[in-house]
RNA sequence: GCUGAUGUAGCUCAGUUGGUAGAGCACAUCCUUGGUAAGGAUGAGGUCGCCGGUUCAAUCCCGGCCAUUAGCUCCA
């Protein structure tokens, strides 16, 4: 048979040669590295014959679908030392994940399961490790799998599992005293796990179905080298103290108190500053492109939201309603329908449009109390909303417009390639959809136009859309991992129906705008959090909260440096200045720890030469400035938001 | 909301057979006037998350609540 490599090359093998034996003819280090193969594009056990030609690819666990393989093997081999730990123990699912892997489990009843327990189980998994059990294929027919997993195991679990698989081929793994219903692939055995960390322990319902029981989610990460986990692990705690609930508290820019509320935020007076910067830079530029700014009220008559249909769709995660005077008001959670009312404030001609609209509102959700988490996830959130309403002509540009705006907006924070974009679409199995099939079909057309005339590299999520449109989502990573969605652009043609918005056409006659939802950054909170993370609090210089810290040495000094705070804060620098008696090392130390980008040390020399000597934040001393070189210097930073 | 963990000074954390608490940093005062990451001394600072129970006695044991947190579910 003929087996294809990647690279073009083509060799030809005995039927039912294995891949390791195929990976033995090329190198006896890469026999020995090898996971698994990947067989026309699907993971394939290595030990496993093949029988026909077929375009095949050696996995190590450099590949992605290497590491894939190499944790669902992990996550086999958790399973099986906790059912020698446990016996009685059911199983679920336990899947390879982006780091690592889990397995759901239903424990026995009067066993406990805590994170004490976790170094007993990985030690359990190194023993069996050791015993270099191989994983072995084993193909059974579906009423005998059924036997197996409902009479025998007596697993409801597995035999839920293999409800679904009827008429599939079905596949058992075994290794050492272990069998799992699995697909597969695996491992050839179990010596090729070094080392091994249980990370948390948490509850997970069954099948991520809320109604339905709460198992045990073990997660860990498995790795071939020691070496590898001690890495990942010191990586894990670098990310830690990126935390922007540790950094937010550190660097003084915002606080949560029970007092005020849980998801409460309050901006202290670092972060205001921080805040208004990139609100203002956002400003600007939106006006450069065209949008009008609004301002509307934090409150508004419940019958908004009962015309938008949010008020019936979201009532549990709202605040509820405060009836005044038999009126009933509720804190708005979103901002469209009062822009749908400065639309509908008088007649539009097609002449106003695209009529853009935006607005730094600020909105009220009353989000679940599991849900909420430092800034990332809020009860009271301020969106860089906007609302472009348009024809439906218009709406491709628009769009694209918008994509653009976000793009320039991340880019200016150096955020750009960390950011996924995904196309949120409805899922045609769902009912929660308002508005005519045709229009979301064509919204969804048109999106994907956009997405492709752009170049957008992006997924398709079916069932992500909101109830009246699809989306493009722009999604982005947290210091630890963890995914959330920042910018967010919707096509919408239920609201203008809903809201009966209309405009007057070149030909007199009234026709319906089309009515695009945008916010860039999501919240203002959500960013400021990944920003914090993806700075590491090490901010811009045009962002940082201080910009320049200035440090006389001796009390000499005092006067010159007085003088030079006040000159470069009429400049409109952001500047503090240490007076206390205290020796330098400390101040700089403090400058340093508090993250000030640049401190300006004044001794004897620098006042007698009338300079200052320059240390930037990360970097050390760069030497003496005159005071109108490092004008200069910050005034160019300042402009081109750059360091 | 669900499952688990956690809650002690402004911050980070100690505090076991139950006898009303301690460190470092920060803060205040005094001494030190110094050259690129923390000078010294003294002092002040606590409803041990809140409420209830057991006990002669509770930071510690039990119950409830609140908050934080790891996940799950949800996210206009």
């Amino acid at each position: 048979m003929k087996i294809t490599f990647p690279d073009g090359n083509v060799r030809e093998y005995p039927v039912n040669t294995t891949g390791y034996e195929i990976a033995q003819s090329i190198s006896e280090g890469l026999a020995r590295n090898a996971v698994g193969i990947l067989l026309n594009d699907d993971k394939y056990d290595l030990m496993r014959p093949i029988s026909e030609d077929a375009n095949m690819k050696i996995l190590t666990f450099d590949d992605e679908e290497g590491k894939d393989i190499y944790w669902h093997s992990s996550a086999h081999l958790m399973a099986e030392a906790l059912q020698q730990l446990y016996p009685g123990i059911k199983f679920g699912i336990g899947p390879a994940i982006e780091n690592g892997f889990y397995y759901d489990v239903d424990l026995p009843e009067n066993v406990k399961l805590t994170a004490e327990d976790l170094p007993k189980i990985e030690a359990k998994m190194m023993e069996l490790a050791k015993a270099a059990s191989p994983y072995i294929r084993e193909v059974v027919d579906w009423e005998e799998a059924m036997h197996h997993w409902r009479d025998e195991v007596k697993d409801e679990y597995k035999a839920e599992l293999l409800e679904g698989f009827k008429g599939q081929e079905i596949s058992f793994y075994k290794h050492g005293t272990f069998t799992d219903l699995c697909r597969g692939a695996h491992l050839p055995n179990t010596s090729l796990i070094k080392a091994v960390k249980l990370l948390s322990i948490a509850g997970a319902y069954w099948r991520g179905d809320s109604s339905r029981k709460m198992m045990t989610r073990i997660y860990g990460i498995t790795f071939p080298k020691k070496k590898m986990l001690d890495e990942y692990l010191l990586m894990r705690e670098e990310a830690e103290k990126r935390d922007h609930r540790k950094l937010g508290k550190d660097l003084d820019i915002y606080m949560i108190t029970p007092i005020i509320g849980g998801g409460l935020p309050v901006w202290l007076p670092n972060g205001t500053t921080m805040r208004r910067i990139i609100e203002d830079f956002m400003r600007k530029e939106q006006v450069k492109r065209g949008y009008q700014e609004v301002i509307t009220p934090h409150v508004g008559n419940i019958n908004l939201y009962k015309t938008s249909g949010h008020y019936p769709y979201y009532a549990d995660s709202q605040f509820p309603p405060m009836t005044i005077e038999d009126e009933e008001y509720m804190m708005k959670p979103m901002n469209c329908p009062h822009h749908h009312q400065i639309y509908l404030n008088k007649p539009r001609s097609y002449r106003d449009l695209p009529l853009r609209l935006f607005e730094l509102g600020t909105v009220y959700r009353y989000e679940q109390s599991g849900e909420l988490s430092g800034l990332t996830r809020v009860r009271g959130f301020t969106q860089d909303d906007a609302h472009i309403y348009c024809t439906v002509e218009q709406l491709k540009d628009e769009v694209k417009g918008v994509v653009d705006i976000i793009y320039y907006f991340f880019k200016t924070f150096g955020m750009a390639d960390s950011i996924q974009t995904r196309l949120s679409f409805r899922d045609d199995s769902s009912d929660k959809y308002g508005g005519d099939i045709e229009l979301w079909l064509k919204a969804q057309r048109e999106i994907t136009e956009a997405a492709d005339e752009l170049g957008l590299n992006y997924v398709i999520a079916p069932g992500e859309a909101a109830f009246y449109g699809p989306k493009i989502d722009f999604i982005i990573k947290d210091a630890i991992g963890r995914k959330w969605q920042l910018g967010t652009v919707q096509v919408d043609y239920v609201m203008p129906e809903r809201f009966n918005l209309e405009y007057t056409g070149a030909d007199n006659t009234e026709h319906r705008p089309v009515c695009i939802h945008r916010a860039p950054l999501g919240s203002m909170e959500r960013f400021m959090a990944i920003l914090i993370e993806h700075y590491a609090g090490n901010f811009p210089f045009w962002i940082a909260p201080v910009q320049v810290s200035v440090l006389p040495i001796g009390s000499v000094q005092h006067e010159y440096a007085e003088q030079l705070k006040t000159k470069l804060e009429a400049q409109g620098f952001r500047v503090m200045i240490d007076t206390r008696n205290e020796k330098i090392n400390r101040k700089i130390a403090e400058s340093e720890q508090k993250k000030i980008p640049f401190a300006l040390i004044i001794g004897q020399k620098e006042m007698e030469a009338g300079t200052v000597s320059v240390r930037e934040h990360t970097k050390g001393d760069i030497g003496a400035k005159t005071q109108d070189e490092i004008i200069a210097l910050f005034t160019d930073l300042n402009e081109n938001r750059t360091v």
